[in-house]
DNA sequence: GAATCCATGTAATTGGTTACATGATTCA
DNA sequence: TGAATCATGTAACCAATTACATGGATTC
């Protein structure tokens, strides 16, 4: 398994004023550990769906303004792959970013938008969504139980040292998976009043 | 106070294939009661923000595509508008798309991004971070039950009929105020396990 | 006099998805 | 034989934000 440094970008390049979103949490994730751009769709994709026709071109800039390296890997049995690193430029434009105002948060949701218009529909059809919508959700929660009994029982120290990222990983996981059960919870009330007047 | 109707769209026109996330939204909005480009804004911006530069253009895609009408106002003391309604087009294409699978939600929120990295942070940095959350949070919960409680108090036949708009708006607010109240005491368990730590 | 509300848009850019393209290896 | 996994990208398009542009009426 040999490794060879590629070219390294003209020091004259300029780099994007802002980083984005994605550039931030590529950033995060190679800052844990460096990874090819497939192992970071397949990070990402626990907390945000990526697609690679994104996190390619988004590495591309990254690396020409600096922010991250990479070393060519030469793999037997198994195509060959990029490994991409933090530098310490990328470190600071991360670690600059955190200590500044988000953004509010923002999200889009289909069926919520169905639900806005659902008193159109049979009540009967709207429960059906809501059966759908729960299956989904318990399937989630069942996802990130395992996930949340593995960190625990696995890395018990980690999960508590606010300094190591276990621990930044760790208090997502478990606000994720309270967010699905309220989920669920509020399926069945909504599902419970739709019932109520079916029958009465 | 003059109304006058607008020409009509040609009728060979060809409307876009699938309507957007937003157009079903401004559908939905308009389906309870006809409004202007302007009045659209401020609805959906109690539960997803849209620019002017958006909704304006998307009106005159839905209109363009049948699915909605406008007429001229004419006001005195203020602009004039253009008050929109939905066609039975594009009612028929409302209630066609609630029947559909939607698509997995996602999200994004800058300071969840943020805490994923922010253990290479001062504990109690993340703290503050954490503080400013929390107050944000807080006072959208004011806010929201506001609104639950005049739902409650205006309308309380609407709000238990499922066959009524109010019953979907009421549902809806209802989920993001147990959401946001579900944030704050997210944010009160890390704060605690990052306070820990620092005295410790 | 300044700020905010009402009211409607265009232009440029960024963010993100869909579809396409390629190709080896492993497992059922 | 076919599906899944590993691995990297390009081209075209759609969604969304930012900045720009205008202008009267009301409120502080």
């Amino acid at each position: 398994m040999a490794t060879k440094k590629r070219q390294a970008a003209d020091p004259d390049r300029e780099g994007p004023r802002r980083l984005s979103n994605l550039s931030h949490q590529i950033l995060g994730v190679l800052l844990r550990e460096p990874r090819s751009g497939y192992d970071i769709v397949k990070e990402l994709h626990s907390f945000r769906p990526a697609k690679t026709s994104q996190v390619y071109p988004t590495l591309a800039e990254l690396e020409e303004g600096g922010f991250v390296t990479s070393v060519d890997v030469d793999q037997k049995g198994r195509p060959n792959k990029r490994v991409y690193s933090v530098t310490d430029t990328g470190r600071a434009a991360l670690t600059d970013w955190i200590g500044s105002e988000p953004e509010p948060p923002t999200q889009r949701d289909d069926f919520l938008t169905m639900i806005y218009s659902s008193w159109t529909k049979e009540p009967s059809v709207v429960l059906a969504m809501f059966e759908r919508r729960l299956a989904y959700f318990e399937e989630l929660i069942r996802s990130f139980e395992n996930t949340v009994a593995a960190l625990r029982a696995n890395f018990p120290k980690e999960v508590d040292d606010p300094l190591h990222w276990r621990f930044s990983r760790y208090v997502l996981v478990l606000r994720r998976l309270e967010i699905y059960r309220l989920e669920v919870t509020w399926c069945h009330q909504v599902m419970d009043k739709l019932r109520e007047k079916m029958k009465g």
